[in-house]
DNA sequence: TTTGTTTTTGCAAGGGGTTGCAAATGTCAC
DNA sequence: GTGACATTTGCAACCCCTTGCAAAAACAAA
């Protein structure tokens, strides 16, 4: 079926080797050699298999892309950013879907059948340890998105979502607010977790501030909205901090539909700035979540540990930043 | 570095084909020896390396995702059905992003680099040819999304976009709207002429309907806001076909923005129904396309394509029906 | 037990490439 | 032209696994 390099090599009437050294750069050909190669390549139109050289080189190049979250659209830049780092990398994305499995076991299994050279794990709701499992089998990883964790064994990149927890606080109090919640995700989510746990801290330093907190299950809109329109038949807080954009969504929708209004009579400050966040019938105030950095930064993480698998673990952190729109109260 | 089926059989005491045969299924071997080949794969942490076996098996189970769409969330939605799907008929995706590259040859290229057993494309921006370009190069083919034709070389699934065009016409007319315009995307995606096309004859056929037409450019929020933007400033029509979903909620921010109310100002029906489309804050009136069957079958089809790769191409379009939601003024 | 059948097993030759090593070729100075 | 050295080239072994074939083992029937 497909052109083999047997082939080429007995077009051009030179050794398999020769043929094997012009596609492989940095080996010793003469330009006379590489020619002759090329010309019968072409003609033949061969492509090197690169599965089967990763059999000698133990490189295939793969690296598997490991997500549980296909909801949040948040992810569908995540995926978008990734795909194109990794091939301009020469690299190749394996797509693993964790949708319905949890247990690590199999996705590493699966990683190992395929040789995949390196894993990135690109989610704020998993573990710490799934990321740990491919360490623990020998396979490069990065876990994007997760939890930093100064004993981690793996290579992290994100953000402090203590932090980010902590100027949500910040800057709801700045703007006088003076009864304030916590919406969260899934309570599992160490992103959630971390976001919870900054911005109560802050919020314990200032005085005659008045709190509380729920949970909505998850990243979604309708845990948002549901969780809102629970919390609006009581008496609701003056601004709610959503551990995520979406959630925001929502819960402002839940607002609206109470015949309320964001921001006079509730404000709303999300979390990621996702690109819906920036349309215009939405204009939800948000912490910034630098995407494109921890993307490119994972996947320079990447190809770093690919050069050297022993590389020491990492982790990195990007700052966030409040992008202000137009869900909360202004500062005067 | 992994454990291979040499070990194996030396820790087994048994030949190399023994062990190979206990992870093929359908090989004969006897209970016994199946045993003692488990005992020591397991002790050592086998799993067979899936590339060294598609050299000689001519299966590599690898299926290339290829999709130019990384803005529109339906496609969150795509890759997540997509993803699982192929996992559950145990095939693995190899994504491709062709958002910087249009040119078929180079993703033909890496398929073939990478022995990828189909490829399926999911795009309904993408020409016939894109998809033709892989058939052509010998690789099983299904294009998902895509224009039917009767003399499609490929596989196409996906659904009649002429008659939703039919359909958003009627529905419209109906309703008793007379002066109506459409808004596509891209000029160049078969998906928005399709849609235009059935759009506009349909209308042929009602007296007194005073028609308009415009493209976006794009699939996106922007586009449609700064179209509907563009066309709030002269008289609009009374009632909008927007191509696609995100297309429609961008146009409606700008109506809102201008004062303007839908339904009762302008009413408004897109196409794709989106999960954000059941958002109530958006309550899209819109027509459903069948994703989860379009991708069910795609996949099926690929199946069934990697069994006979000869076989004959095939067009399977599915129905789509109106979601009513709350975008269009009411039948009386 | 013997013979005829059916299963199970191992051998060895691939599948498409890479690579260390030694032989062949080329280059340059004298 | 010769010798010393640097480049190129081909050979052959190997990467990890599969599979046709024939030998070995197991089973059945007589």
């Amino acid at each position: 079926m497909a052109v083999t390099l047997k082939e080429v090599a007995a077009r051009a009437g030179v050794s398999r080797s020769a043929v094997s050294r012009t596609f492989t750069d940095g080996a010793s050909v003469s330009e006379k050699m590489r020619r002759k190669v090329e010309k019968a390549a072409n003609e033949l139109g061969y492509s090197p298999n690169a599965l089967a050289s990763s059999l000698t080189t133990g490189r295939t190049k793969l690296v598997g892309l490991v997500s549980d979250n296909y909801h949040n659209p948040i992810f569908l830049t995540v995926f978008d950013l990734f795909t194109r780092g990794l091939q301009e990398s020469d690299l190749r994305p394996l797509l693993v879907n964790l949708t319905d499995e949890t247990d690590p076991e199999q996705s590493v299994r699966m990683m190992r059948q395929y040789s995949v050279d390196g894993v990135v794990v690109a989610s704020s709701t998993l573990s710490p340890d799934f990321a740990k499992a491919f360490r623990d089998a020998g396979i490069p990883v990065v876990h994007s998105f997760g939890r930093p964790a100064s004993a981690s064994q793996v290579h992290v990149v994100g953000i402090d979502n203590i932090e980010c927890g902590r100027m949500a606080a910040r800057t709801l109090t700045e703007r006088g607010y003076t009864e304030v919640g916590f919406i969260g995700g899934p309570e599992s989510a160490t992103s959630t977790q971390d976001r919870y746990t900054g911005f109560m801290s802050e919020l314990a330093t200032h005085a005659n501030i008045k709190t509380s907190y729920s949970f909505a299950g998850a990243y979604t809109f309708a845990a948002g909205r549901n969780e809102m329109i629970r919390l609006l038949e009581r008496t609701p807080a003056q601004a709610y901090f959503c551990a995520d954009d979406v959630l925001s969504i929502g819960a402002m929708s839940a607002i609206d539909d109470n015949g309320m209004s964001v921001p006079d009579d509730i404000g709303i400050i999300g979390l990621n700035d996702m690109e819906m966040a920036g349309w215009e019938n939405i204009a939800l105030t948000t912490i910034h979540q630098p995407i494109r950095q921890i993307v490119s930064s994972s996947i320079e993480l990447m190809a770093a540990m690919l050069d050297d698998p022993e590389r020491y673990p990492e982790t990195r952190i990007f700052p966030c930043s409040i992008t202000e729109r137009t869900t909360l109260r202004s500062l005067d």
